[in-house]
RNA sequence: GGGCGUAUAGCUCAGUGGUAGAGCACUUCGUUGACAUCGAAGGGGUCACAAGUUCGAACCUUGUUACGCCCA
């Protein structure tokens, strides 16, 4: 069958990749030929995701050494899967509701709308598996994991085990004392109402405001304020009765706890320590603050001091907590000002006992609410509003003057000054959910913490002793900053959609409500309704215990419940949905219990924590968690650790730290043993793509256009170890012209009846010199290729396949062979067809990696009868194919041929004219190797006959190595021309003459660098100097007839 | 402000101390029996700047400048 002009990229990859698929060619170990496994571990595209150009550079990557690793014969694995993408999905799934008429999350309630959720996982999760199919991946896809497989209400399908793989490391890092709850400030998603990770937060800049107000000192009290130059000099002076802030969240000034000012800062020493009034609130409650010092405070930025709000700023945190100042909550979860907790007017009165020396429980300082009674329930944007507005009526800002033009009734100018609040515009770094795009709030709230100060050790030390490579090392740097200065990690989020945190919260029943006061062992009535009334049980605090499921944690209560005063020891441990309901069902049973006195009827209710765990929590488990850990057997766990990690830089932190943490916690193992980094990718001028800019590259449009293999092979040759990865579609472009000359180079062979007879078990050992010499250039490229796929250097192994086939065999090889095709005799045809033939094949397996579809095609083609390429053999020859004498000899034949072919082109000989060439002088290897060659260099130069003879005048000299040749061109070439053109090359001549020479006179440079060095400049230095010779003798001859 | 990088041909980038490279773009020529998604030939660089180490620096060191990314 001949082959077509060109590759049908479209019409042939959904046919060859359903081939693979059927023929097995992706399934764990398919082509196994040793023990050694390798495995990669797919980083989860998200069940909600679409391609991007980052997954396919991504995936190109992965399949490269997954299908190098596969042909080599080694047990190969690559594991793909899906994370469930907590936020994101439960969005999607949102959105798909309110589009569709449906009752919305909260009208369905968690169960109605996780089975929603499950419902669209299946109709839609299977969207990115079929893009990475169009890419080629060679994902064994009948693994495919998921992160939220065998949870709960997972449908038929669903079973896998990843849910009891988290659950198990929750529970066992909590046992261990690695996870903890705590009050901390959490970056909170008012919109989803949720907290979220850094990684979920953009930071952008936006125009924003600084207001500057004024905190009158208490008491009226005043003192001088004075700035100084920096030798010392009063520059200014001032008896002021207030200390000014700056601020760009005055809503945030009522959860105030101080001001802090340097300790430095002699400006304010004065009135360390004394007290100040936060201008806003009601009068008559107004709220003094302490003025301290801390180190945070920037001396030089606005005036040097700082409020400080813990309960709402990440900075003011860590002041509020070395000073130990409360931190006041002022919003809801929705990013409204508060309207729970007390009153104004109680909180300002139990703020100001705090702040006289008060001791202070968190949840007394949460039940303080500092928001004024009219600003309750506003939303923090209009509070703000509200708050300027006020402390501006009061005079409380600190003012400036301004000057501006007013036009009078006659449109005549003149300028006009006056005093108005101080408000700088300034730009100002916004904190943005990178999904809900509203104003990330810092919220103090309860949240569940793993403790990464204990278990990061294992996993600095992994990578300090080289267990496991970060590449570009810069990775390992960043890698270390990171885990050296690690803070807790939040897991919990307020999601419906995840892992459900296994925990269980009962109520404090050794709270003192719930003492027996005559001590003997059992509750009376006057007891029991003391514990129903208000201020009783409502009122005290929980317990909680960890286990797997309700079965595994029940008994951990009741075991809390024995040493209870009677009848509380009997209770019943029964599961309810929340705290609300369990206090109804407990003072209803204990109701019945006081009129029947019947202990069996008596329970104890427990309510499982509300919130999942967050996506990065069960991600972090994904090498062992996809491979079925805990119960793995061998037929999987030969797979771990894995191999390479293959992910994006961005990700360093937030998941491949932590799969190295929490793998060394479970397993003691590394997850891995080289983490490939790389940069995210761009466009062509470096910028990030992003749907406003109108810059996307979409991958399966450029798939469409220029093929699935031309794609790829623009990431290999794009992936530097750490390059910047800037995708240009012309580049692309280039290399689908690159899959369509290898196509007609294949094209070209069948025509010449290369695989007619072409056995490709037989390395071929042909005579003929051209033949030799492909085979060398065949085990070199083999020899590079394998280097650079070891060292990760994708674009080494790219551009040196390129160069290989484009440059070596179709410019050089397959012209060279026409002689041979045509004129030679059947030996010669038949032994340049093995060799042609075998080149092709180990061109098309080298490339396979790279460009899987053009060379499986062909290799199904040209020779039918034999295993898919994909699980083929890689070759394993090396120098032993390489003849010296060949490459020598057709090293010479290109240097003559190139040599002609530039001296024609310069005198302007027509490309189509053959022209005579008269032997000068050569030396025996130049006279065998034109003997050898002499049709391919007639054919490729262009001459029409050779003869020996003195250098006739006026002619072109043509200089090689070990000779000297001459076309005659009298009368055809112009003579100043042929001068200038020897003149540059002199000169150039001489240029690189004068450096060897200044090398080689320096006795310095002989004495001290490595003998092969000299050696190659003196070699390099004759035959520069004979060259330089031959040329001036040419010039002298011009010169003759000039 | 802290951390990590980058600066080489018009563009995009390779280049780990020994004669500055590739692809694209550009110029000239070419319907030579695979390919115009092609072929042949060519032009184009003070390797950001400065100092140092070295026989020798694009490469190592220090500083300067500019830019990028991450974190605050």
């Amino acid at each position: 069958m001949a082959l077509e002009k060109t590759f049908d990229a479209q019409e042939a990859e959904a046919r060859i990749y359903k081939a693979w698929e059927e023929a097995g060619a992706f399934k764990a170990g398919a082509h196994k030929k040793r023990d050694e496994t390798f495995t990669i571990m797919i980083p989860p595209p998200n069940v909600t995701g679409a391609l991007h150009v980052g997954h396919a550079f991504n995936n190109t990557i992965q399949d490269i050494l997954v299908r190098w690793h596969r042909m080599r014969g080694f047990d190969t694995l690559w594991q793909p899967g899906q994370d469930h993408a907590g936020i994101a999905t439960q969005l999607m799934v949102e959105k798909e509701l309110a589009k569709t008429q449906q009752p919305s999350r909260a009208e369905l309630g968690r169960e109605a709308f996780l089975e929603k959720v499950w419902e669209w996982k299946g109709k839609y999760g299977s969207t990115i598996i079929n893009q990475l199919k169009r890419l080629g991946s060679s994902c064994d896809w009948s693994r495919n994991a998921f992160t939220m497989s065998g949870a709960p209400g997972a449908p038929a399908g669903e079973e896998g085990n990843f849910h009891d793989a988290v659950i198990k490391v929750f529970v066992d890092m909590y046992e261990k004392g690695l996870i903890y709850r705590g009050k901390r400030l959490v970056n909170w998603d008012p919109h989803f109402e949720t907290a979220i990770s850094d990684l979920e937060v953009e930071n952008i800049e936006v125009a924003g405001h600084m207001w500057h107000f004024k905190y009158p000192l208490a008491g009226g009290e005043t003192y001088t304020y004075v700035e100084k130059d920096e030798d010392g000099n009063v520059v200014f002076s001032e008896e002021r009765d207030y200390i000014s802030i700056a601020t760009t969240r005055p809503e945030t000034m009522l959860g105030d706890g101080a001001v802090a000012v340097h300790p430095d800062d002699e400006r304010y020493a004065p009135i360390v320590g004394k007290l100040c009034e936060i201008p806003v609130g009601p009068k008559e409650h107004r709220r003094l603050i302490p003025i301290i010092t801390d180190e945070y405070p920037d001396m030089t930025f606005g005036s040097g001091a700082v409020k400080i709000t813990g309960a709402h700023d990440f900075n003011d945190y860590q002041v509020a907590k070395r000073g130990n100042l409360p931190m006041y909550r002022l919003m809801d979860t929705k990013g409204a000002m508060r309207e729970d907790g007390l009153s104004y007017q109680d909180s300002a009165l139990l703020a100001a006992e705090i702040l006289a020396g008060k001791p202070f429980t968190e949840t007394e300082v949460d039940s303080i609410n500092l928001v004024p009674d009219h600003l309750r329930g506003l939303d923090r944007f209009e509070a703000r509003k509200q708050v300027i507005a006020e402390i501006n009526a009061e005079g409380l800002a600190v003012m400036t003057t301004v000057t501006k033009k007013v036009k009078d009734e006659d449109g005549k100018e003149s300028e006009v000054s006056e005093t108005v609040p101080y408000v700088e515009d300034k730009p100002i770094m916004q904190p943005f959910g990178d999904r809900s795009k509203v104003v990330i709030e810092p919220m103090l709230t309860d949240q569940w913490y793993v403790d990464a100060e204990k278990v990061v050790g294992p996993a600095l030390d992994a990578v300090r002793s080289g267990r496991t490579k970060i590449m570009p090392e810069s990775g390992e740097k960043t890698y270390y900053h990171w885990l050296e200065n690690i803070e807790p990690w939040c897991i919990s989020r307020q999601l419906w959609w995840g892992h459900q945190i296994p925990v269980w919260y009962g109520l404090d029943l050794s709270a003192p409500n719930f003492q027996d006061d005559e001590g003997d062992g059992a509750l009376d009535e006057v007891e029991l309704i003391k514990l129903l009334t208000e201020g009783g049980m409502l009122h005290s605090g929980t317990v909680h215990h960890c286990a797997a499921d309700f079965e595994a944690v029940h008994g951990k209560f009741f075991a809390d419940m024995a040493d209870l005063p009677t009848p509380l020891n009997h209770c019943r441990v029964v599961e309810v949905a929340n705290r609300h309901e369990a206090n109804e069902l407990f003072a209803s049973s204990l109701a019945e219990y006081n009129v029947t006195q019947d202990p069996t009827k008596l329970v104890y209710p427990i309510w499982r924590d509300a919130d999942v765990l967050d996506t990065w929590f069960s991600s972090g488990l994904w090498p062992i968690g996809t491979l079925g850990w805990p119960n793995w057997d061998e037929s999987t766990s030969k797979y771990f650790p894995t191999d390479v990690l293959v992910t994006g830089f961005d990700i360093l932190f937030f998941w491949v730290a932590r799969m190295m943490m929490m793998q060394l916690a479970v397993t003691g193992e590394v997850p891995f043993h080289t983490v490939y980094l790389h940069q995210l990718v761009r466009d062509e001028k470096g910028k990030k793509m992003s749907k406003t800019t109108g810059n996307v590259i979409d991958p399966l449009e450029i798939i469409d256009e220029f093929g699935a293999d031309a794609l790829r092979f623009t990431n290999a040759s794009m992936a530097s170890i750490g390059g910047v990865l800037k995708l240009s579609v012309d580049r692309i472009k280039g290399y689908r012209n690159f899959t369509t000359k290898i196509w007609n180079a294949a094209r070209f062979a069948e025509m010449n009846e290369v695989f007619e007879n072409y056995d490709p078990t037989v390395i071929p050992t042909p005579e003929a010199t051209v033949n030799k010499w492909i085979v060398g250039e065949t085990a070199k490229v083999l020899k590079e290729v394998d280097a650079a796929f070891a060292d990760y250097r994708f674009n080494d192994a790219a551009n040196a396949l390129y160069a290989f086939v484009w440059g070596k065999f179709c410019d050089w090889y397959v012209e060279l062979s026409k002689p041979l095709f045509y004129d030679g005799d059947d030996a010669t045809k038949a032994e340049t067809r093995q060799t042609m033939g075998w080149v092709l094949d180990q061109a098309l397996t080298m490339l396979h990696p790279i460009m899987p579809f053009i060379t499986e095609e062909l290799w199904g083609t040209v020779h039918g009868a034999r295993d898919m390429l994909a699980v083929s053999d890689w070759p394993t020859y090396g120098d032993d194919l390489i003849d010296p004498a060949a490459d020598a000899e057709m090293n010479w034949v290109i240097d003559l041929i190139e040599s002609i072919r530039s001296s024609r082109a310069e005198v302007h000989v027509p490309a189509g004219l053959k022209i005579p060439m008269v032997q000068v002088e050569l030396d025996d290897a130049g006279k065998t190797a034109w003997a050898n060659n002499e049709a391919m260099i007639m054919k490729l130069a262009r001459l029409d006959s050779l003869s020996e003879g003195p250098m006739p005048k006026g002619a072109i000299t043509i200089s090689v190595a070990g000779g000297t040749f001459a076309l005659p061109l009298e009368g055809v070439i112009d003579i100043a021309e042929e001068k200038a053109r020897l003149e540059k090359a002199l000169g150039k001549l001489a240029k690189e003459l004068g450096g060897l020479r200044g090398r080689l006179n320096n006795p310095k440079f002989v004495a001290s660098a490595p003998e092969e060095v000299v050696a190659e400049a003196q070699e390099n230095l004759a035959a520069r100097e004979e060259e330089e010779a031959k040329l001036k003798a040419a010039l002298a001859r011009l010169a003759e007839i000039a």
